[in-house]
DNA sequence: ACCGTGACTGACG
DNA sequence: ACGTCAGCCACGG
């Protein structure tokens, strides 16, 4: 409603904070959720401004081949990646195991 | 108001 | 099969 202030970070953080534990998904996925198929880029922008927000854990979402491409923005290299293995996802080379198996899509499963 | 940047994705060679 | 290129949207300076 009134001067939404990047309103489109707050669905992003929305549905990010509906991803169940043990669960991932990917940027693309949120996007098109959104409504902005093309503007996968801008929800990891998103992310990036996520950081004050300890509702929204960033560490489930990933790029579409379930690479923990921001790991590196996380605040640590490693720190993404136990988050995940914590919950139950095994991630190995920076990749996660069995992807498929753990992904949440917003659109079909919201 | 314009330009640059970015945690992406899909297509092409 | 792998690597590279271009397109896309939103925010910040």
């Amino acid at each position: 409603m009134t001067a939404p202030e990047s309103d489109f970070f707050q669905r992003v953080y929305a549905v990010v904070r509906t991803i169940p534990t043990g669960r991932v998904t990917s940027y693309g996925a949120i996007a098109r959720y959104l409504g902005s198929a093309g503007g996968a880029r801008t929800v990891g922008y998103a992310m990036n401004a996520a950081h004050s927000l300890p509702d929204v854990p960033a560490h489930r979402v990933v790029n579409r081949l379930g690479i923990l491409t921001g790991k590196h923005h996380f605040g640590g290299f490693t720190a993404m990646q136990q988050q995940l293995e914590a919950e139950g996802i095994r991630v190995e080379d920076d990749q996660i195991q069995d992807f498929a198996r753990h992904f949440w899509d917003p659109v079909t499963e919201l």
